[in-house]
DNA sequence: CTTCTAACA
DNA sequence: TGTTAGAA
């Protein structure tokens, strides 16, 4: 059984014209051709669809899905809670160094957003009772987040980009900041991090600039109302909700 | 209905 | 990056 482009689209709901401009532009799903020149997708291309979708919904660029499908990953369930526990160990026994290697490491072997949502946020979770002790590992583990990701940021910047700034706004815990820049890095952006957490901003000071905000709690309408505002005056401008 | 390329947002 | 226009 094979699919037209028509078909297939409507069964993976991805746009004819979009699958297209991934086969031409990143080599993503081949079809057989009909002595026609008509595509002819197969149900083997579905799961291939379908794990490109994954991947994209786990904000993987597009760009960068190819070699992610290749790979035969097939990860154990409980692999991200192996690293979780591992991570967690070796912050407990105080084994600093070791745990800044294995995040760099991690860091180069899966795509950031993944490290971010599966490992490192979880792993943060972990050390945030309200213990002195816990208090005191949690520093640690954030300020290894904060090098690591001002790390992959100087990176960025060696190669052409947007720039951007990224801050918290009504925000409680400035890591998140961090992370969230960390889940941008790689990706054709030149971020820098504002730290704090201001309890005004004035995006309009460098309106040239993308502004990534992150924010928990609700996006209430006098929030919305504050960003329809800024975007009205022109300022390129992404809210991040938690 | 499909193909492609070029250009736009 | 996804979408559109236009020609075949």
């Amino acid at each position: 059984m094979s699919y037209s482009i028509g078909e297939f689209a409507r069964l993976c709901g991805i746009n004819a014209t979009t699958l297209r401009a991934w086969q031409r532009r990143y080599g993503l799903l081949k079809p057989q051709r009909t002595d026609g020149g008509h595509r002819q997708y197969s149900e083997d291309d579905i799961q291939q669809a379908l794990k490109i979708l994954d991947w994209v919904k786990k904000g993987v660029p597009v760009s960068q899905v190819k070699p992610l499908l290749a790979r035969p990953g097939a990860r154990r369930a409980n692999h991200w809670l192996t690293l979780q526990e591992t991570l967690l160990q070796r912050l407990k026994e105080g084994k600093i160094e070791s745990l800044r290697q294995l995040i760099y490491d991690s860091g180069r072997e899966y795509p950031r957003p993944e490290l971010v949502t599966e490992v490192l946020r979880p792993l943060r979770g972990k050390v945030s009772a309200n213990v002195p002790a816990m208090m005191t590992l949690r520093e640690i583990l954030d300020g290894i987040i904060i090098s690591y990701t001002s790390f992959c940021l100087e990176g960025d910047k060696k190669a052409p980009g947007d720039n951007a700034l990224i801050t918290g706004w009504h925000l409680t815990d400035p890591c998140e900041i961090w992370l969230e820049a960390l889940r941008r890095t790689g990706q054709g952006l030149r971020i820098d991090v504002l730290p704090g957490l201001p309890a005004i901003l004035a995006p309009e000071i460098f309106p040239e600039r993308k502004w990534l905000l992150v924010t928990s709690g609700k996006l209430t309408a006098a929030r919305k109302k504050q960003i329809d505002l800024w975007q009205q005056q022109g300022i390129s401008l992404d809210v991040i909700p938690l």
